[in-house]
DNA sequence: CCCGTGCCTGTTAGCGTTAACAAGAGTCCC
DNA sequence: GGGACTCTTGTTAACGCTAACAGGCACGGG
């Protein structure tokens, strides 16, 4: 005759632990002043009913949610997703539950959007994780009262940042080439709008600048394989004297080293490649690829702790230096001494 | 003297309007019998306010949140990644938010944790994300009443699947290099306790067995370019004789094919190779690497419409087969008539 | 002219939790 | 013995929304 269990609610552990449903929510959330004896009356009375608190509910009561709210890019692209994974589990382990939307197209009026679903949840605070010119605006209209942290972003007031130092690894990348005797460098660019395509440029260019050396157009690229083996064939027909390639990124130095194998052209012996990102594959690739390694684990990992700070302080939060995690020069087999 | 202005709740906007808060929810929620002008009041009263519906209070009262859960192993790995990434896109289109709870290990306790704080945060459904033997004993033990999907899901009982046809893909690959004359051929599983794994052996060992030739130990394997590295010096030492491989994915496809590039074998002059999953960059690697595609994307999206169905039917589900998205074998250059 | 039937709106009562307050019991000190 | 504590528990009122019910008004048919 009876329906189907209904999930049991704090009355009914209260209920059967013969106390209130408040001191059943003391024992949840762990308050002091609860008689030792009390509460395992409570634990014993919850396991038996297979008790499991609704955390909407404590969300509505308590104004806040634990939960930390992310706005991603493409999810797909391998610093994103390296990012979130660890940034999930840093939130998981910090006692939050992480909400993921993603935005299909960089244009302000989506991002603006997802902001709005996120609030709309009451989310505790926002990671953006879209490092884009278009985000950076954004975050300029995040709620005040909502803390954030940008990933790789720009400087939007009173937004604090983590990033990986992207201008010195270029700097490191194409110092490297410069170490190695070449004196004819170009650059594949990332995709437009991204600041990180923006500040790899920015530190190729400061170390040719540095070395005296001439600094060329940047070729275009969009971050794909497709388009690194574009500029591959680019390369050759338009600067044939070019013996060091830095790419923004591995996947695009694939692409390009696979052009200029096609072309006859020998990696390293004719042309040196490094690359950005050390992907997983990255040592397995023909050849091995030198790149810049970046700890995203770290990233996701800091990016939690400065959050996590920022909720716990009640007051106006000063804004701060972003938090700069190093990126390191993986020396492999794609590059080598100038040919002469 | 007064505070900063709080966020403005229904009955904020109801009195600006001059109607009740339950005139405002019905205008939110789309119902009939709402008169036109008293619509563009509330309306009005809204965009003035500035005014955010608490989705938190709305889950509650409902009983019902609009969340889909997910339960990944791996969100960094290719499948899950690309999976996630349009599984969001189609929930949000659906009116769906996404919670992503990743799982570090296999353990059935983590995966058992994880759908508690799911159930917790009164998801609407679950879509479990990860392809492992023990994540199909979690799925029996999911509640009754919680509408659940599995993505590669082995038979649990009760839980639909949406798969990618992994023996179909398998055994594509494997007849290929059968029918270009390869009468020697290996694999190389992927990772142990994986069912997409067992899937690709098993596919393997009939397009073999059909063929009536020889089926060797697969060399293991763990998903990971090293592991395929490791696996071509392996190749070499046991059975110089092989001539086509069949590698259970990419990355480990390319880490063969470095190994048997060092060792002096040309691929696919001496050795085809064939790799799955077909990653983006698989048209630029050196040589462009023939594999069996996956279309993830169409994964994410049946997922969310199975999902949703189950959502919408109140009454009990049948099973029903798994939905099947197929696998389709792109021919590059990495494959090769056997020499002779 | 009354009653039933659409339309439209308001009132009331939850949803399951936490916060705020109240209050009783025990202890300690003067 | 009384006041001021600390420890422990209970009662009541939110939190912001939706659901259920109860009207009021206009219209049409018997």
């Amino acid at each position: 005759m009876d329906e189907r269990p209904a999930r049991p609610v704090m009355a009914d552990v209260a209920q059967l632990a013969g106390v209130s449903h408040q001191t059943v929510s003391r024992v949840l959330n762990d308050h002091p002043y609860v008689k030792e004896e009390t509460r395992a009356k409570v634990l014993a009375a919850m396991a038996e009913l297979g008790y499991r608190r609704n955390l909407t509910a404590r969300a509505l009561a308590r104004r806040q949610s634990d939960t930390i709210g992310v706005i991603a890019f493409d999810t797909t692209l391998h610093g994103p997703a390296s990012t979130l994974f660890s940034l999930e589990q840093a939130a998981r382990a910090a006692g939050y539950e992480v909400q993921v939307v993603t935005v299909p197209d960089p244009h302000p009026q989506a991002f603006a959007d997802a902001v709005d679903r996120l609030v709309a949840q009451s989310v505790c605070g926002v990671v953006v994780l879209a490092p884009q010119r278009a985000a950076v605006q954004v975050m300029a209209g995040l709620p005040a009262d909502l803390p954030a942290v940008a990933v790789e972003g720009g400087a939007a007031p009173g937004v604090p940042s983590v990033v990986v130092d992207q201008v010195d690894g270029a700097l490191q990348a194409t110092r490297h080439l410069i170490e190695l005797g070449h004196t004819e460098i170009a650059h594949v660019r990332g995709r437009q709008d991204w600041l990180e395509a923006e500040a790899r440029l920015d530190g190729w260019q400061q170390a040719l600048t540095a070395a005296g050396l001439a600094v060329r157009d940047p070729l275009p690229g969009d971050w794909s394989a497709r388009s690194g083996y574009d500029a591959g064939l680019l390369l050759r027909d338009r600067w044939p004297e070019v013996t060091g390639v830095f790419v923004a990124n591995d996947h695009m130095a694939l692409g390009m080293i696979r052009a200029l194998a096609e072309a006859g052209v020998d990696v390293p012996g004719q042309v040196s490649v490094v690359g950005f990102d050390d992907i997983a594959e990255a040592g397995y690739l023909r050849p091995p690829l030198t790149t810049v390694h970046q700890d995203f684990a770290e990233v996701g990992r800091r990016c939690v702790d400065v959050l996590v700070e920022r909720i716990g302080a009640s007051e106006r939060w000063s804004t701060g230096c972003p938090v700069v995690v190093p990126g390191r020069l993986v020396v492999r087999a794609s590059t080598g001494p100038a040919p002469r």
